[in-house]
DNA sequence: CTGAAAGCGCTAACAG
DNA sequence: CTGTTAGCGCTTTCAG
């Protein structure tokens, strides 16, 4: 019969009344603080030790911190978000900070609001948003209230640090790629975007932007051909099917990021189509699965456990009180599978 | 220049100031709580608008909830998980509770410990565990302590509520699947269990237990083999490489969980066997991924969402008062793909 | 129905 | 170096 929290929690007071102590001086030996000695420092120790004191956060949100780190991620389907938050556990692990998660929904961008407040509300000590569809405008906002730092964006803010992936470059790898392997007719998946007015500086428009830009400097403006769908399987499946229906077909596709590319994969079997032999197919983020031998799939390599390994030392630092804005871009690399091949002979 | 948080929040006071009422009055207000006249109430909620009020959580930890739900997972990488909190996020929307992940360090017994801790210390109002590895004696402790939900594990308690897919039924589903098709070396991979001391009841134990049960009841007793390896895309190339080693190989592959298969798939293709030519493969869990054409996965079916759905529903009735424990199974349903075929003739 | 007042556990002035 | 004390924002008796 599980009688709930009987026990009362050990407090402060609990350990300094058993170290013969005042409160102050268990408040002290917990933070480090200055003013206690080495003696009162070992009782004290003793004495959180042997009640297994730990302090209770939400007393200590009232007056300091809660050694808490809130990081807001769209949803957790991407492999490339697992090993972002790799990295930030990986640079926490060690300190007294601890990570947690909420769920933005998504592209639902009041599900995202929510999150954020939900954040703020639980008085974190900072935040460390994934790919946020959230307006600049707003996230400065949030900066001026508490460290930010921004994972995934491409603005330029003073507000908040950045760290990101050179969008830009990897695009321009992929779809040099294809067209040096002799494709012209290349399509691109992207997404829909939810935002209302100004454009969000998000990975999937950078994308979109620099194939548009790629494409038009080697003179094939006339063959750019975008579907907007998704970067999930279903999407690259849906944004494939649309690509096919175009005559003439394109001859390669550069998916957006590896999900979706998993899906264009699946359109193409079903379509009857070979890869790399009657289409091309390139992802972005090289996922696990995209080195997989049965896939091999050609992707755009960014080190995610450095992105948010350096996030989260940015927004500790920010923490400890620096106020100057950095930016931090991680230069992608291509990785070149069996996915992508030669253009067909009948393109000319 | 981003001044850290100069503009002071607003509180309860403010509202209650702004209100010409007293705080207790919003207080009750925002609880719903009895004692409040329709009239102050309008008056109050007025305010709260105006001023853009929102409760301070730590706060109210103090004394009442957090609104705060905790859930605590492995790792971020199972597409499985990702179903199981839509349905917790769904099931929570439009009440005013709000989950927060914390990640425990994958097989990493004292990260997981330490996650426990964190979600503790910062008040939560209920926990919500998925596929935990920590001894059933402690987590009875911290069922005493606040409400709790284990989602994936067998064990019964009178402490804390179960939710788990019958994990019995789906592997014998699988195994009876295969060995119908005509195969007898039929191998399995599981995963490494991190618990010293009595072995809990997670899937891959279940998993393992039920394969052996109904290989031996099939009079297959001789050719059971399992690689113990880990359930990600890495651990099932692994342990099909050690299955393959074997002779004579297996013909058929049950791999545990999705991402497993996914590793033996490229294993196979690897070492150029065909599937399921030369050799089936079966996972469990049915993602997005084992339905794609291409891959075409025989699976097992567990509906996440509803499981996700239903802990948080249960969470949620224990941290409204409920005590007597409960439990909540989903029964799997078998997905037969291109993946698992007739065994090769030559087995005889 | 309404509000004054006493804390929840901790931190940070401030005295001693 | 040490301890006393005044809150942080909220909930909850308990009088009016």
């Amino acid at each position: 019969m599980a009688e709930r929290g009987p026990r009362r929690r050990v407090t402060i007071a609990d350990v300094a009344r058993h170290a013969q102590v005042s409160t102050t001086a268990v408040s002290k030996v917990l933070r480090n603080a200055y003013g206690a000695s080495p003696a009162m420092r070992d009782r004290v120790k003793a004495a959180i030790e042997e009640l297994g004191y730990r302090p209770h956060a939400a007393a200590r949100a009232m007056r300091g911190r809660t050694f808490t780190i809130g990081v807001l991620l769209p949803h957790i389907r991407n492999p490339f978000f697992a090993d972002v938050l790799d990295g930030v556990n990986e640079q926490l692990a060690g300190t007294s900070y601890q990570a947690i998660l909420v769920q933005g929904g998504g592209t639902d961008l009041a599900a995202e609001s929510r999150a954020i407040e939900a954040l703020i509300d639980r008085q974190v000590d900072g935040i460390l948003m994934i790919a946020p569809l959230t307006a600049k405008s707003r996230l400065e906002e949030v900066a001026a209230e508490m460290p930010l730092i921004v994972l995934g964006r491409h603005e330029r803010s003073s507000a908040y640090d950045a760290v990101f992936d050179d969008d830009d470059a990897g695009t321009e790898l992929v779809v040099r790629h294809l067209i040096e392997l002799g494709h012209r007719r290349i399509g691109h998946i992207s997404q829909r975007c939810p935002g209302r007015g100004r454009p969000l500086a998000l990975p999937h428009l950078t994308r979109a932007e620099t194939y548009r830009r790629v494409m038009d400097e080697h003179g094939l403006a006339a063959e750019i051909a975008i579907a907007v769908t998704s970067w999930t399987e279903e999407g690259g499946y849906d944004g494939t099917r649309e690509l096919l229906a175009r005559s003439p077909r394109p001859t390669a596709i550069f998916a957006g990021d590896d999900q979706a590319a998993f899906g264009a994969l699946a359109a193409l079997h079903e379509a009857g189509l070979s890869v790399p032999g009657d289409m091309s197919v390139a992802g972005d983020d090289n996922t696990k699965l995209a080195a997989m031998a049965n896939i091999s799939l050609t992707s755009v390599d960014q080190d995610g456990v450095l992105m948010g390994r350096t996030a989260a030392r940015l927004l500790l630092e920010r923490v400890e009180g620096r106020a100057a804005a950095m930016r931090f871009s991680v230069t992608p690399t291509l990785v070149p599978r069996r996915s992508t091949g030669p253009a067909p002979a009948d393109q000319g």
